[in-house]
DNA sequence: CTCGTAGTACGAGGGATGTCAAACTACGAT
DNA sequence: ATCGTAGTTTGACATCCCTCGTACTACGAG
């Protein structure tokens, strides 16, 4: 029953109206968030944390996609197991139009400049 | 002698290739510094530091000042005993194009929603 | 039911950060 | 030379942040 989504889980994200960009520009300061939302902007769909192939440990990967969740950047949500995350383009468009493109046309910028080492 | 520039002091600037993305996200993401930068972008030229009325003393406003700078954000120079700030807009845009001007309207954005509390 | 996998919670450690006060330096004006 | 203004430096303090390991929970497969 229940369909493919809405566990028992619930997962807090922040309203639309409460995002704050200090907030915002804070999550993406990080390098292993910059990377983890270069890569979420990649992809068709949404992906589950264990997709990704980050240098640091599980729980420090579960902290770095909550203060995305937490400051409205990536929506989530559970499937089964799996924890899927996505952009929040729309919300983040709405209240900053034109920033998330620039903020990834930047990292991806500075990902060719410096080559693959960050 | 010695122009309206060019006093004995030196102060260290990061040369645009070293401009990275995440410090200079992060010097975006405290509310002071945030303020200044706005108060930078709309005002014709450079702007001496005793010019801002910020909400913190003296040696605070010198950290975030210097934390601007370091980051690439700020260029700064001594004119007589005061120290003029400008933001360097040539070199983020070169960097990151439409970066900053994304940043400002965001900012400027959320202020116009928020009201006069931040 | 039992097991494996995905992710969480809870400290804890170590470093960075924002803040301040007080003493200090640099420069211009008188 | 003296003073005042602008900004710096230093040290301290509290807080936050990234990281980890270990123990834990939730769900699906067999």
């Amino acid at each position: 029953m229940a369909e493919t989504v809405a566990p028992g889980r619930v997962l807090p994200h922040p309203d639309r109206e409460e995002i704050r960009l200090e907030t915002v520009l804070h999550a993406l300061s990080d390098p292993v968030r910059l990377r983890i939302v270069r890569e979420l902007s990649t992809a068709a769909d949404e992906l589950s944390c264990s997709r990704f192939d980050l240098p640091v440990t599980k729980s420090t990967t579960t902290h770095h996609f909550r203060v995305l969740r937490e400051s409205g950047v990536i929506r989530q949500t559970y499937r089964g197991t799996a924890k899927m995350s996505g952009l929040r383009r729309d919300d983040l468009d709405e209240l900053f139009p034109g920033l998330l493109d620039a903020l990834l046309a930047a990292a991806a910028g500075q990902h060719a400049r410096l080559g693959e080492e960050a």
